[in-house]
DNA sequence: CGATTTTGACCCGCGC
DNA sequence: GCGCGGGTCAAAATCG
């Protein structure tokens, strides 16, 4: 009896023990639970701070913008009101100076997404046709787009004065008096920002072929493989011809840009004889409207190879620059035979087609401004010059458009293999072709430097020695100086982050419509 | 019905 | 001057 009770008590005892013990476990529960309550309190109120943080911020930028764009208009107001105060040089310079305050970065030249600015028949502000109310509508679309930029990434594109097209027109017809009194009396070639001539004017047709005129007819041809009839580069063209050029079974389709009624950017798309499933594009002409954002890696591209072939044709010392060998090694040219013409236009080939034997990912953006092949009938006196992005031969690119009428919107954006892509080739690859693509950080596994911001960044490592003494060293500092192909690098660049979330949204809806 | 494409005719520059 | 070839025009056809 004594003997239960006992293991009764003691039994009682273990279970106080263990319901003491029970309880302090329960308080160490309790206790942890209310440990990461304050943690995820003071991660909330952090969380809090950032959002407040970066609200801010965005409210800063976004009053920054609107005075901007204030002073912006009260410029072009003060252009509007006495343009004679303003040759085409100083509004660019005024201009730029403007905008350089919303830059991150400081470059100069940074200044258009077009190819330049011409209108030839330039039309008054009051009398807004359909088509200008098309663009007008065209350029809403590209609201989003203002919205990135609005929040920090702009890097001056020209979106600011969208709002307004048709004083963006005046302005425009403004400069275009004022070019044209500046070259009739002083002969003096009036360049707008991107180096290239504000032209419009027959006599200078009548002179002879100085560099301006050559940057005039300059044609950048973009050779690229591609399934589809067209490639979609953003801009929106409508066909107006067809040809069966000699010595190419494959018919030549013309194309003329309908952004703006009055756009004298041409193109025209055919496909290579010797190998079929490269699709030549050859642009020519600079628009003379603000393009939209898809279309402005491209536009940036072809300038920047434009003005480059201008900077070699202009020179002062025109013959030392046509005297450097930009071939640096026989496996960089492209063995395809680039798309002349006889007209006489000096050509620049953006070669998105051929293979690097190094296969280094920025050795083809930097190492290919190589002569034409030897193979290559020279039918004009003009330079041509041969620039050559990709080092994937598998780079089959599916640039959409196709037999869709509207090609920029319809975009099939196909699947693209991002290995081992330079960073321009990706940013044309991405932007003009409207596909989907992760950011630099994320793609660039092959990439030994996945931040590139600047080419003032461009890390030379990644081109091999050889290729490095055969570079002479000015050529590179050229290239990578030159403000065109910086500003078209900083665009795409800027292009690839500001749109890539509302790319990646498109291309989802795409892909799952396309087969 | 408007926008775009097709396609034959036409224009223009260039070489002979 | 003539022929050739590239480029453009414009009416008809087609598409959405």
């Amino acid at each position: 009896m004594e003997k239960e009770e006992f293991l009764r008590s003691g039994h009682g005892r273990e279970e106080r023990n263990e319901e003491m013990r029970k309880l302090d476990s329960d308080q160490e529960h309790d206790h942890i639970i209310r440990s990461k309550l304050d943690s995820i309190k003071v991660e909330m109120e952090e969380a809090k701070d950032e959002n407040r943080r970066l609200k801010s911020s965005l409210s800063r930028t976004k009053k920054e913008f609107e005075i901007l764009q204030t002073q912006y208009n009260q410029l072009m107001v003060i252009i509007h009101e006495d343009p004679n105060k303003f040759s085409p040089k100083g509004y660019n310079q005024h201009k730029e100076e403007d905008e350089d305050k919303e830059r991150t970065s400081d470059r100069e030249e940074l200044v258009l997404l077009s190819l330049g600015r011409r209108l030839k028949s330039p039309v008054p502000s009051g009398s807004m046709t359909n088509k200008e109310e098309k663009m007008k509508d065209f350029m809403k679309e590209t609201d989003d787009d203002k919205r990135i930029n609005e929040q920090g990434l702009s890097m001056g594109f020209e979106y600011k004065d969208l709002s307004n097209p048709s004083e963006k027109l005046e302005v425009d017809h403004n400069q275009e008096k004022t070019s044209l009194e500046v070259s009739n009396s002083n002969k003096i070639q009036s360049e707008n920002s991107f180096g290239f001539k504000n032209d419009g004017d027959e006599h200078e047709d009548e002179e002879e072929p100085l560099p301006q005129n050559i940057a005039k007819k300059t044609r950048v041809s973009v050779r690229a493989r591609c399934e589809t009839p067209t490639m979609n580069d953003g801009c929106q063209w409508r066909k107006y011809g067809q040809k069966i050029a000699k010595g190419n079974p494959c018919p030549r389709a013309y194309y003329r840009c309908t952004i703006a009624p009055s756009c004298p950017v041409r193109k025209q798309v055919q496909r290579c004889s010797e190998d079929m499933s490269i699709l030549i594009s050859t642009y020519e002409g600079t628009h003379s409207h603000p393009l939209p954002m898809s279309a402005t890696a491209m536009a940036s591209a072809t300038s920047a190879a434009a003005s480059m072939l201008l900077s070699r044709a202009s020179s002062s010392s025109a013959a030392d620059l046509h005297g450097i060998n930009f071939s640096l090694s026989s496996n960089s040219i492209t063995p395809k035979p680039l798309l002349q013409t006889s007209s006489g236009h000096p050509t620049v080939t953006l070669d998105l087609t051929t293979t690097s034997s190094s296969q280094q990912p920025f050795l083809s953006m930097l190492n290919r401004f190589s002569a034409p092949p030897s193979n290559v009938p020279r039918s004009n006196s003009y330079p041509s010059t041969n620039l050559s992005f990709s080092n994937n031969t598998n780079t089959l690119m599916n640039w959409g458009g196709g037999s869709n009428r509207n090609e920029q919107y319809r975009a099939p954006y196909g699947n693209i293999s991002t290995h081992q892509q330079s960073p321009y080739q990706h940013m044309i690859q991405t932007r003009a072709a409207g596909l989907s693509f992760d950011t630099f950080g994320r793609s660039s596994s092959s990439s030994p430097h996945p931040t590139q911001n600047s080419l003032d960044n461009v890390n030379f490592k990644n081109i091999t020695h050889d290729q490095v003494q055969s570079l002479p060293a000015e050529t590179i500092k050229a290239i990578t100086t030159d403000p065109n192909f910086q500003s078209a690098l900083a665009t795409a660049l800027s292009s690839i982050i500001g749109g890539d979330l509302k790319i990646d949204n498109v291309t989802r809806n795409e892909a799952e419509k396309s087969p």
